[in-house]
DNA sequence: TATGAATGAGGGTTCATTCAT
DNA sequence: TATGAATGAACCCTCATTCAT
């Protein structure tokens, strides 16, 4: 940490020659590390190197610019997001099933992967910035494939689909209200990902209306799976 | 926009001597504007003192450092919304009305203060910056404000009050999708105030469940104002 | 202290038109304090204003620049010191005496204006700032006139003066000894003014007691080296 | 010397690359050089840099802030001395001839090393400012060393020790002398060390000559005055 | 390949000094 | 006369980025 570090310590043996995939994971994973904890703009390409164990220059032979080392942070993230979330939906299902298992496995991926997590969610604000491209391609992946289960839950119920443009921002205020009960869980760990899962599809799927009358969202009601 | 503009301008002329109250409005005006653009980090104090039209050292002898200087922004950003949201409020009333009412205000205050919205949602997630505590402070205002709409709205429709700590992540939650539905609508302008209201009442209201049934939230089932 | 005080203190009234001189004396006593809390450079013009009740422009208007209002201070402390040690001596002493009433008063006056002294001795080494030239002449003034105690009282022991040029450099070292015994004395200010020239007395005379009588140290004496 | 040289001179190519210790090295020469010209405060680190020949990133990457510069200047230039005079001290010699050896030895540094001696003095007044620790460290280191010896002569001679307390003080005022001593000769540096050591011994040492003796100066054989 | 060494550029902050009332 | 308001000019420091070994 300190600049002038006691000697003696064995010094990082110079870094072995690894194949470049290796190298680019564990640039990657100091980079979210750090950026996670440090928000952008804070971060510094210095203590990445120190996290990764890898020498500056190596970072930007790989990986290229802070920018572009960013974006690779960004886009791995949401990858991985995107398919834990992706990997439990079933078209066979319900879709409030469906919207169940997807809201559940966001949480349990939140809670498992709070850096990820973090490291998308802290700059979601952002605009201009050259990243800017990277994120909202993020979301609106996500977006879209929460819209495409509303919009089939609604054509199986029978109305149809939503009318036009409704869906979208229904999906974004949905993505929203999931962030937002995210960042809540920070403060307030000792809580499941069913829990906060269950917050999520009462707020969502049955509405204040229903709430205030005492109708609660229950996940008992279907059936479940792990 | 860039940062130097072609030189052979002339030079602004030494500003006139106004009394500290409006320089330090001049200065808050710019600095809400210099950050909602560019965010906390990316702005320098020599844009905002060149948006202000008025030199650097003013800015610290009426403001402070950046950071207070950005803390009185959020602060001040803060009470403006919490106050147009607040004046709408009233204890006789529905509330349901009471919810649609505060969500329409948001909105409306959202339409017509970009700038102050986006100074402050831009730094949402930013957290160990020192500022963060006025941004924390502004949201549990916000959200403590909502718990109150929903705990007297579900002691009056007979069930009593949410069950213990589930009021406030509701409430965040609600906040968060009212701040998705405002990022969306900046990239859809043309959207009415009151059709972005309306959306946050369908989804937080009625609930998917309720939308996919063909049930949707209408203002025209209560009593309406401006 | 702070910038923003808070508001309801009466303000200073805006000061009385005073004589100039008074106005003057102001500034100076604040100026000679500040200098000698914090020196020279570290001082700031504020601070000079805030501690004098008076408006910086006025301070400008009456004493000039930083520079020449710290020269100012340098002036007049000195006359002061001066004066004070010089009010003691009388021609029709033996020398003797003379120097330890001198040295007495050195260390009486050192002992009741802390500030004084400290502003004419923090400086001391300092070269090349254009106030350099007064600290100069004000050692100059106080070494010349140490020189003419010693010259009197060499001349009266029979040995007629010191050898051209020992009398000068000598009188800076008793300078330099006294000044060292004035700072050590800040951190034990227990003890008297008395005390204080005592050591100096001991150090000095009873080194001079042997060299007025042509006593003095040769390294001849000794096995040299180099 | 001015800061902005002629234009049109050949910028300064990359700097070569050197261990970290020789450039360490040159930083600190640097430093010394420039601040005993200029001082602590009016250093600049632009200078520094300058005069380094490298660019100030280096000076921050290996000595760190300005304060921490000039701390291991004064720390380098402190040991460098003490180590000067301390290595001509034989503990089998008289005490009087180790003195005069110190002495000599003082003189010869400061006439070698003028840049080194005045980085020290020209702060010795310095209080409050955070390497004031530095300074007091050395200060206190060499009055230490002064003191061993004033009291082993004092015993030798068989006065047992000076009275408690009455050495430091008095080492101080030696010091302070040869401070004074070194800076005169500044302005007459046609002397000789060895002639400027004999005068400081000529001073401290007859006077000394006479205290170990027994022969104290006391005022109660003056007639007194308040 | 891998890295210690090096820097251009810019940001936040302060201060002596002066205008305009 | 007296002052609140205003600023040009530096200064310390950091960081993304690259060169030379």
């Amino acid at each position: 940490m300190t600049k002038k570090d006691v000697a003696g310590e064995t010094p990082p043996p110079r870094a072995k020659r690894l194949p470049r995939a290796v190298r680019e994971r564990q640039i990657l994973d100091a980079a979210v590390r750090v950026f996670s904890e440090r928000g952008y703009h804070p971060a510094s390409m210095d203590e990445v190197s120190e996290v990764a164990g890898i020498s500056k220059p190596m970072i930007y032979a790989y990986l290229g610019s802070k920018e572009e080392l960013f974006a690779a942070c960004i886009q791995r993230e949401t990858t991985r997001m995107m398919e834990a979330i992706g990997g439990v939906v079933d078209v066979n299902l319900d879709p409030e099933e469906q919207l169940w298992r997807g809201v559940l496995a966001f949480f349990t991926f939140v809670g498992e992967n709070r850096d990820s997590w973090q490291v998308l969610h802290r700059q979601a604000g952002t605009q201009g910035a050259p990243f800017a491209a990277e994120l909202a391609e993020g979301r609106r992946r996500a977006i879209a494939l929460i819209s495409v289960l509303l919009d089939r839950a609604a054509s199986k119920e029978g109305v149809g689909a939503f009318a036009e443009g409704q869906t979208e921002p229904l999906a974004a205020a949905l993505t929203g209200a999931g962030e937002a009960l995210a960042e809540w869980w920070l403060e307030h760990p000792d809580e499941s990902p069913k829990a906060m899962a269950r917050r999520l599809m009462n707020l969502s799927w049955m509405g204040f209306g229903n709430l205030v009358d005492g109708k609660a969202w229950h996940p008992e009601k279907q059936p479940e799976k792990a």
